[in-house]
DNA sequence: CACCTAAGTTTACTTTCCCATACCCAGCGA
DNA sequence: TCGCTGGGTATGGGAAAGTAAACTTAGGTG
C-alpha cells in the first residue's frame, strides 16, 4: 500500500529554535539581560532559578553564541565573569517581544503592563509586527505558510 | 538594614505568557494549528507527540481560548471534535514567527527553511519586525525597557 | 448486531528535568 | 592565614515528561 506522507519534523525552525531557548529559565534569563542584568548573583537573586540551573543555562547560551563572558572587577575584589548579549542574543529580540506583547494584551495585571518598551530616541512605544517585503502590513491571518527549498517528507513505516 | 528591593517577578508577561505556551509540545501544535492540521490524529502523527500528553495539550490550548473545538464530519463517519485556532490564538502569530525567524537565520538547514511564509495575495515573503508608533523601524539595540504602570518592587527577605 | 475507526483515557514503567541545599574554590583584605 | 564573598559544582529527592500498550466510547457500516 501506500507509504504515508508526512511532513518531516527534524527539519523545522521553530522546533530548532525551541531547543535552544525552549527551556525553563532560558528566555527569563535573556529578559533580564536585556533588562540590564549580566552577573550570576543578579540572576540568581531576580529569578529565583537554582543554581545548577542557572549555570548550566548561561553555559549553554555561551557555546551558543547567545551570550559571551566579560570580566569586571568592582574594586577590593578579584575579577568575575559578567554575561552580555550578542548579536545572536539580540536577534531573539522580536520573538521575546512577540511573548511580551501577547501576555501585555491577555494576561496583563490589572493595572497595565510592568514593563513598557520605547523607542530610544524618540521614545514611542515599540511593537513587533508582520510585514512583507513589499511593505505591506500584514495581518495574522494573511500569513500563508508554504514548502520551502528544504521542504522534506518522510515516509511512515 | 536596607532591605534589597528587586524587580517583582510575579508581573511579567513573558514569564505569563511561557506559562500557557512555554511547555514542550504546546509551540508545536500551534505551529501544527497553523501549517492546517486540526485533528487529533493529525498531531499525534506529524508529531509523534505521545497521546495523553496530546490530549493535555489541546485541552489546555482549548480552556485558555487559544484553540477551539468544531466538529466535523467525513461521509459515512460519525462526526468528531477538531481544532481551529481562535483569534487569541492567532495573536501568537508574531512570537512563534519570531521563533521561525531566528532558528531560520542561525539554525537553518543548509538547504534553507523548509517553510516559507508569505503574504496571502501579493506573495511576498513576510517576517516579524520591531517598529515604533511613530512608524520608525527600530533596530533591537534601540528598544528600551523602562518600567510600566504595574511595575512593582519585591523586598528580599 | 458484530465490527471498525478516531479520539481519547488509563496504566505502568523509564527517563529526564527541577529544586533545594550543601559544598567547593579563588582571590582580597585584615 | 583566616575568613569573607561571588561564582560556581555536587547530590539527592520529587515532579513531570516520555514510552508503550491496553482499554473505552460512540456512531456508521456490512
Amino acid at each position: 500500500m501506500d507509504p504515508r506522507l508526512d511532513r518531516d519534523m527534524s527539519n523545522c525552525s521553530i522546533a530548532r529554535t525551541l531547543e535552544v531557548v525552549g527551556e525553563k529559565w532560558t528566555i527569563l534569563i535573556l529578559r533580564e539581560v536585556w533588562y540590564g542584568s549580566s552577573r550570576f548573583g543578579d540572576f540568581e537573586r531576580v529569578l529565583g532559578c537554582p543554581r545548577n540551573l542557572l549555570a548550566a543555562r548561561l553555559r549553554m547560551l555561551v557555546e551558543e553564541g547567545i551570550l559571551a563572558t566579560e570580566t569586571y572587577k568592582e574594586p577590593g575584589a578579584r575579577s568575575r565573569p559578567k554575561y552580555v548579549i550578542t548579536p545572536k542574543g539580540m536577534d531573539l529580540v522580536p520573538a521575546v517581544m512577540g511573548l511580551l506583547q501577547w501576555g501585555d494584551r491577555y494576561r496583563a495585571d490589572p493595572e497595565g503592563p510592568a514593563v513598557l518598551t520605547r523607542h530610544r530616541g524618540c521614545g514611542a512605544h515599540v511593537n513587533v509586527h508582520v510585514r512583507c517585503e513589499q511593505g505591506h502590513s500584514v495581518r495574522e491571518e494573511d500569513v500563508e505558510s508554504v514548502p520551502g527549498p528544504a521542504f522534506r517528507m518522510k515516509v511512515a513505516e
